[in-house]
DNA sequence: CGCCGCATTGACGTTCGTCAAGTCTAGTGG
DNA sequence: CCACTAGACTTGACGAACGTCAATGCGGCG
């Protein structure tokens, strides 16, 4: 490890902004999507007061999760479909021989729960990487709700689609990119999400281990902590632990795109 | 290659018992689901007869795609999903660079095309690797049925959650797999599903190059020749050409799910 | 019959996994 | 305050799995 870089600072203080008002004292405060600031990253846009009204319907309540603890798990009756409101979860598939796969690592404003649907119950594992907080939304509210509300339902299929799409690129990226290519693809992803919530757009402290990182990409962690000490000996970013600063953009992305021409 | 079977049958003479009485005659007649030998694998079980009439109405129209023919291409606007009637599809994205990747292979009773809900236009290629024919279902008549079928409905997100799971899975396979296993994985499951629209157990033909079958899977044509050879030689399989005759189906499943214990 | 696309096979090279040793950091308790 | 520890991370040496390149075979189709 090189670079020292003292300026890494934690992401997680830019958080309170995107907390809702209505939490900031207590607890027991109504539970109410119509003010929540995350309300434009897991909810319909463009809605009527009425029918903001009636979404708040969906969320049952919240629950908090700690870190390490379960969300939910393989096997589990699904119920719910769950909105981050903070924290940060990895979702992981297991194969019937023990070895398993981590499927998406999901920050505020996102939905899990989505694979529980086909058959009832829950064919993965969310687990919470840090100290989290969801809002439970009971799918058969979910769907009777969006028989009424257009933007609901329109809503609902996009997530799913959106989830899809995710998924097709994740396959891309196991299925012909390399290492490296893996990596600077993972890194701009998350980034580009964090800059979404208001973070920066060049620094970001990871939640994950390199273990986990290395599961996701389909790598070894020794193999993640290579090409990172790669990136670093390059000037690509500087990393202390979990904390990496992106230095050079256009390179990450030119690695992830390799333009031939030019 | 040693093994020369000949008694390796096209699977293709089956697909009449598929193939709905309606349309033995002629192209013209009426579109109907609720007379489709293939409605169980599409759509909803368990309706009213006055809900499976409504049910028609989600299909617009056919549509025969010529083999080597594409469906709908990656950035086309998003009108519709397509119910595969016949024929056999593959579905690939590509990275800007110009790699691509074999995101799926889809038979009748399959549904295409959820890529494009989210952003209103496709983000993926979905190519007829034989003459196929589809149903055209215009998505906003889905949504509007849905809010009054409630069937309907609830099929529409088990079709997506189930997209979703199958690339959970797929993930699974090429972030954690072998070669062989990946092989083994993808040979099992193809028979499995032509085996629910029924088809032989142990036997089939592939629609797909092995350039394609190694995109799927992650792999270059030469290993996914190499893994067949090896099938081959310890006696699992018996390949010609796109003819495949699974021998030994417990030898598969072993090296799917090798069992340490036992 | 000859061509073309697909498939097979071999020789060799690269990438990444494996194994092992060692470092760093945060947390704990004396 | 510092020693101790456990878990996470880094780094090196080596090997296996798979990719690359190239030659050849095979089968279907005009």
């Amino acid at each position: 490890m090189k670079a020292h870089t003292t300026d890494v600072t934690h992401a997680s203080i830019a958080i309170h902004a995107l907390t809702p008002v209505t939490e900031m004292n207590s607890n027991s405060i109504k539970v109410a999507c119509s003010n929540c600031n995350l309300r434009e990253l897991c909810m319909p846009l463009g809605l009527s007061t009425t029918e903001l009204e009636r979404i708040d319907d969906v969320v049952a309540n919240r629950r908090k999760v700690k870190r390490g603890a379960m969300l939910f798990s393989n096997g589990e009756k699904f119920t719910s479909l769950y909105a981050i409101r903070t924290g940060f979860f990895k979702t992981c598939v297991a194969s019937e021989d023990g070895r398993d796969q981590v499927t998406g690592f999901q920050m505020a404003g996102e939905i899990v729960g989505l694979d529980g649907i086909v058959h009832d119950h829950h064919t993965c594992d969310a687990v919470a990487l840090e100290d989290a907080e969801v809002c439970v939304m009971p799918f058969d509210r979910i769907e009777e709700l969006s028989r009424e509300v257009n933007a609901l339902q329109r809503h609902v299929h996009k997530i799913m689609s959106r989830e899809i799409v995710r998924e097709n690129g994740v396959m891309l990226l196991l299925g012909s990119m390399r290492a490296e290519e893996r990596l600077a693809a993972f890194l701009l992803n998350l980034v580009q999400r964090l800059h979404a919530r208001g973070f920066s757009q060049s620094e970001l402290v990871l939640r994950m281990t390199r273990e986990e990182i290395g599961s996701y990409l389909g790598l070894k962690l020794e193999t993640v902590s290579r090409t990172f000490s790669k990136f670093v000996e390059e000037g690509i970013v500087e990393v202390k632990q979990r904390h990496v600063r992106i230095v050079n953009a256009d390179k990450l992305k030119d690695i992830v795109n390799p333009k031939v021409c030019n």
